[in-house]
DNA sequence: GCTGTAAATGTAAGTGCTTACAGCTCCTAT
DNA sequence: ATAGGAGCTGTAAGCACTTACATTTACAGC
């Protein structure tokens, strides 16, 4: 059985408030015994049972981070930087991929905040399928912890979001091919979430601000796994062979992107003559390819860089902004003009 | 303040003892006594407290998950089947994205056992230069809960370890680019891991078995990050600078054989006719590029389904073997003849 | 009606920590 | 000499559960 605090006080001669005050840095212990508890601690290798500390100090110092699937590119990761931050600052990081489906991410909140985690961060944006009932969610758990969201918005008490402009950024993406002479400009996107439909609305502003509103044929949804290059190329492969041509596309991720890259390259396109692409994350996918992908760098660093202070500010009781908004910066490598 | 075990007690009628059986699914409660207990339970949304819990229970069926970088192709694939997994069978995955660093891993163990987690999973092989260290920590966590080690290998009882066989699968790669008439292969690696040294002897058994065994100026190092291309692809050129002259390349991961193609693209040479490369973990790089890659699975998925369910034996006492082994494959795309 | 047994439920003793409060020691100011 | 206070340490009461053991209840068998 492991040592309790018991079996080091009376190793180190004193009383377990003692040992507890010197566990916890109060500063009215000796500093010789305070001395002498440290070393029995050391000798002993003695590490405290959290959840007994957990009891007295209603914290365990741990954070639920929920996202729908780790193993993808760009929220792998959010997932990576958000427990470093987090370890760097004491707080453990408990990891649900809840997939995408309502439900599963409901029962899986529930079952975190009865772990008792200091806070929810869910990473990645909610979906819009479902907003009204997600929000509901959130805004029960909100009731218990702070909940930080990445990517999304949600105005809701003890609801913290962190976020990149997607709207301008694709605004942006789209006008510059626009620019460039290309006005039938594929937009490819696969998930409905608050970045998404952010996205979506950026590329259809573009569109209309140069008085090309008849976008309707470019927008198209892909509703496969982006971890798929092939049947993403299938899929715009499929899009040309029904008769739509476009000259440009901007995809909602690195992945789609690419596919969009391979597909130029079985049919002999050139790019970016014959088709220029933008992706979107700036992940390492932009390297992987021949010639390499411009794509938006959505600032994700610094987004869980801040997400992760401001949570830290909430829980020692300071008021926070409810929303932080970081400006996304389109990285022009060879895909386009 | 939330409810407790006392406040349902009260409102059901009954002790707190009857209401923790529900809670814990005993069976000797009478049907009609669970539902009263359950709808009171439904109607007051309670969920008991994690840390008192976890005190009487001596489990809250959570698994530290360490791994050096959750951001990595490979380990993030890995970390998402393990927590898929671990859910799945009642099981929370407590992430610790430990970094390389010996000290630091070693930090984090202690950390996640004072947490007071089920079971340890070592997701990625542990680092040879420290080996020894290593497993010292090992073995002293073993004696607390079991050890699960990915793609590694260390024999200490309470210490399960599921891998493949690297070593046979780059044999297997590089004796299948020998047959093809190539020589003067390039061995590129990037961590001094458990299954790096195996991938490497592979090698160099091959090279030997054919009569090639001075491959000495062959094998290369790359210490850098793995998902910075372009760096990778400046270290081959490096190589080829300096005299190297060479027409494989066996790499111990996907990024590492991505950068030898960019490398080809940069210098004009036909893959595969001039260069001919092989990767390693099958993973979604492989069809990012053009020509795309042939790697070697190495089973990933079919490995963490093994891990989890050993795992849930061992916990539940059951006796269980050591070491699970599988067999990679050599999946063969168009960087090869 | 009584006993014996099994099923259902309650009582109370942990579990390992935190911390309010009490107590002790030693010194200073009167 | 003595009250009072500062500095340090100890005692004990939580914290919200689990579970061994004790007790009650229900009912079958005689």
């Amino acid at each position: 059985m492991a040592l309790t605090i018991y079996d080091i006080s009376k190793k180190a001669g004193v009383s377990i408030a003692t040992v507890s005050r010197v566990l916890n840095g109060s500063d009215s212990v000796k500093a010789s015994t305070r001395e002498k508890v440290l070393s029995v601690i050391e000798k002993y290798d003695y590490t405290p049972n959290a959840y007994a500390r957990g009891m007295g100090l209603h914290s365990l110092r741990t954070v639920g981070l929920l996202c729908a699937d780790s193993s993808d590119l760009y929220l792998a990761k959010a997932v990576y930087y958000l427990e470093q931050e987090l370890h760097a600052n004491g707080y453990e990081s408990l990891l649900c991929c809840t997939g995408y489906e309502l439900e599963d991410r409901q029962s899986y909140i529930k079952l975190i905040l009865s772990k008792k985690v200091d806070s929810l961060i869910l990473v990645g944006s909610h979906y819009v399928s479902n907003i009204e009932k997600e929000n509901n969610y959130i805004r029960d758990a909100a009731k218990q912890v702070p909940v930080m969201l990445l990517n999304a918005s949600y105005n809701c008490p003890n609801v913290y979001c962190t976020l990149c402009n997607d709207y301008a950024s694709t605004f942006e993406a789209t006008s510059s091919l626009i620019r460039a002479g290309i006005d039938d400009i594929l937009y490819l996107y696969d998930s409905n979430s608050y970045s998404g439909t952010k996205k979506l609305s950026g590329y259809k502003a573009a569109m209309k601000s140069y008085k090309l509103a008849d976008y309707a044929p470019f927008v198209n949804f892909y509703g496969g796994r982006t971890d798929q290059i092939e049947s993403i190329t299938n899929f715009i492969q499929d899009i040309a062979d029904r008769g739509t041509t476009f000259h440009g596309v901007v995809a909602s991720d690195d992945q789609l992107a690419v596919g969009a890259i391979k597909y130029a390259q079985k049919n002999g396109l050139r790019i970016p003559e014959d088709l220029s692409i933008i992706g979107y994350n700036n992940s390492m996918l932009t390297a992987c390819c021949q010639p390499e992908l411009t794509s938006v760098d959505n600032r994700l660093e610094t987004m869980t860089h801040q997400l992760v202070q401001t949570l830290l500010r909430v829980l020692s009781g300071e008021e926070m902004p409810a929303e932080s908004v970081f400006s996304g910066k389109l990285i022009k490598r060879s895909t386009t003009p």
